[in-house]
DNA sequence: CATATAAATGACTTCTTGGTCAGTTTTGTC
DNA sequence: GACAAAACTGACCAAGAAGTCATTTATATG
């Protein structure tokens, strides 16, 4: 029932047409190891700085085989970066206020902690390297753009118009600029990155202070 | 009284040892068209993607006549961007308080305009060079830091503490973290950098709507 | 105008690195 | 164990770009 196979056409969905070889959990973990390692070092290098054979080396595999996996280095990039910023995508519109809660208090319950540890879970790195090569690769711009950065602005500006509704705030300033509040994230990641030396700064305690100042604490 | 000239001594300070050969100013031509061409070029390309070619070319010489300028091509982007950075360096504390101004209204009659013309004075361009390249030359962040950055955040933190010291805020948020101010600086060079296609945001406005917020406007 | 000197040129060298591919090894099936 | 198929290897190739330098050109002086 499976001779011929009939020339590549069943291969289609989840269909592997696996008769011999290497097993697929292998190739994964191969996979696997050379994603990993090629984060690893285009975060630390940058993508001109990176070397395929760099790459190869902190996979622990040799210099031809990431291109089995990616026909170019910038496919290669373009690749995981693509699959961080997937993995990184907390939706924003997962938490939802509870009832009789105040919009302050529900930034403070949910978005104080996810700045808080931006930097522990690496989605500073990410945005460090979407944001000095982005030049080069305006699609993940694209990508972060729609992921991140528009979702959490809309839900910040909905928060805002809330607020001002329910009078939780009188300046209707920051309904029209939202980006006030987006902006020092960035600020947080730029100087994470490149400003300080020492200990980073906690983009948490920034944002906080900044609701302190919008709600006249 | 110069026919031996004491063996390369004399050239100490002023004394160019020029008797014959094209003129100093020839030459300085030479090296500001080097100098403009190179910035326009690592501006549009950025460091790897820029050749010495290339900037040779926009500079209408031959491929090697920038290196009688500099011996090195990071010697010529770090030459290129420090020039530029000491530039752009407006005094910040040129600008005084007049005898009863209040510290909102000096903020809005200096701090908005300066902020306005960001891009187009190229101080956006420039900061985001040293943004992208700055892991490869921490040396031009190190300047970018002394010669910008860390002035106008201390100015701001005096300008903050004043306006509370005069009963103009009531938080005293913004005195601990002046970076809020400093924040959609960033956020807003990011931005015209980056993520905005089409006309650029304008920094002083969002500059001015900070002020509106925080001086309860 | 002859000459000395510096500036400028661009063909050439060298080195790095992305990408290839014939051969080898690994793995699973019969 | 023989075989087939895929994964993997690393020597090799080719392109591109940084940097060199012998030669040429421009300029000022006597």
């Amino acid at each position: 029932m499976r001779e011929q196979k009939s020339a590549a056409q069943d291969n289609a969905e989840k269909a592997k047409s696996r008769v011999r070889g290497p097993s697929p959990e292998k190739t994964a973990r191969t996979r696997g190891a050379i994603v990993a390692a090629a984060l690893q070092v285009f975060m630390e290098r940058g993508f001109a700085e990176t070397t395929m054979e760099a790459v190869a080396k902190r996979a622990e595999v040799a210099k031809g085989t990431p291109y089995r996996y990616y026909p170019t280095k910038e496919a290669l990039f373009e690749g995981v970066v693509r699959q961080e910023i997937a993995g990184a995508f907390v939706d924003v519109n997962a938490a939802k206020r509870r009832p009789g809660e105040s919009v302050e208090a529900f930034l403070r319950r949910t978005m104080v902690p996810a700045m808080h540890d931006v930097e522990r879970k690496g989605r500073g790195a990410i945005a460090r390297l979407v944001l000095t090569e982005g030049k080069r690769f305006p699609v993940l711009v694209e990508i972060y753009r729609r992921e991140m950065f528009d979702p959490l602005l809309g839900e910040l500006h909905k928060l805002l118009f809330a607020a001002k509704e329910g009078g939780e705030v009188r300046s209707e300033v920051l309904v029209d600029y939202p980006e006030l509040l987006i902006a020092l994230i960035w600020y947080g990641i730029v100087h994470n990155g490149l400003l300080n030396r020492g200990q980073p700064l906690d983009i948490g305690q920034l944002f906080e202070a900044n609701l302190d100042l919008l709600f006249q604490r």
